[in-house]
DNA sequence: TGTACATCAGTGAACGCGCGTTCACTGATGTAC
DNA sequence: TGTACATCAGTGAACGCGCGTTCACTGATGTAC
């Protein structure tokens, strides 16, 4: 079989794309090789055509689930106001179709705790990601802020915690509760009015 | 050899302390039960003559990692107002010092992402902690305030919050300064003034 | 008092399994002549 | 135009390893007689 140009760069975006999916879902440490290459089509010996390792898979799935989430967010809020992205974001993310949404949603809520345990590529990744999701974050706050990085790490910070522990809640009323309570708090620290939509 | 009456359980609360702790500092799935046995100087064989699977060890010790943290802080609250504690607990959670602490700290911080992933009996384990730690923290806010637990469950989702993403942060500083920004955001929801010890 | 036996926490070899990784091979197609 | 060869993404068997779990065994001591 004799493939097209773009061919092996196309399969290459798959398997990230499935890998960015199932890190999210199962953890690092919780998807095979095998795993991935299967949801693919392929087998998993030609893995090693595509990258050097696993770590190598991992770490470019986690770049692959911070800019999903990027362009997603990107795309709600063109064309709006600071503001109104600001609150746009915290609307879309701390909600039950965020806690629900276990394979496609940000790698901070869906990650926070054992990626820190990594190996450096795979850390690294990470902390670029979470860099340029304060990085957006801070952009839309008020330039006059004090301490406006520091801030918008806070409120990333908030976000995904809430989201992560609503997973652990097996309540959904009590889950919708809380993530109600955080978006409200949340909205409040951005200088945001707190009534938004319920979900 | 023969033992003592209470050898066989003080063996087994070894056991338990030690996955304890490597259950944080490593996640679920990051440790084996031949290195915990190992950690108390047994040999993995004799690990279910105490537990019927690993998976029952890792439940006793999320068990075990909630009390302890929770009589860690009774200790450090012991005849303190209400408004006091909760400085004390902010102060003593939101830290560099916790941060730093993998294997000791509090388990929502430590496995909040991996957790909701593991089987029943580990994220009931886990879900019961958190419930207890909610509920501590829901007691010590004026009763009057409006939907307490939910602000409970909210404060403590943006406390491990903070830790878990401080954790991800590689430079010291910038970690200080996201935990110094969450700290203040805490005390002003508690109804608390914002300026507390710095660490 | 002395001896044979029961007890049982802990030992260490062995099991089956899934994993990451390696590697000789395949086979459709483009290219050289 | 026709044929031999090179290419290379993907295949599938095999590897070594660590894991959770099982199990026959050990050996110090209490107990029965």
């Amino acid at each position: 079989m004799r493939y097209s140009d773009t061919h092996k760069e196309e399969t290459r975006q798959k398997v990230v794309k499935a890998a960015a999916a199932a890190v999210r879902a199962k953890g690092p440490d919780g998807v095979s090789v095998a795993e991935i290459m299967a949801e693919v089509g392929l087998t998993h010996g030609g893995f090693y055509a595509h990258f050097p390792s696993k770590e190598a898979l991992v770490a470019a799935a986690i770049d692959e689930a911070f800019s999903q989430n990027s362009r997603r967010f990107a795309r709600m809020t063109e064309g709006l106001a600071p503001a109104e992205s600001l609150a746009t974001y915290v609307d879309a993310y701390v909600t039950l179709r965020h806690r629900a949404m276990r394979d496609g949603g940000c790698p901070v809520a869906s990650l926070s705790s054992e990626l820190p345990r990594q190996g450096a590529p795979v850390r690294e990744a990470y902390e670029r990601g979470v860099k340029a999701m304060v990085g957006r974050i801070a952009g839309w706050l008020p330039e006059d802020t004090p301490e406006r990085e520091s801030l918008a790490a806070s409120l990333v910070a908030e976000m995904a915690g809430a989201v992560s522990l609503s997973r652990a809640m097996s309540n959904d009323e009590e889950a919708a509760r809380l993530l109600a309570a955080s978006r409200k708090s949340i909205k409040a620290r951005m200088g945001l009015p707190t009534e938004g939509p319920t979900e």
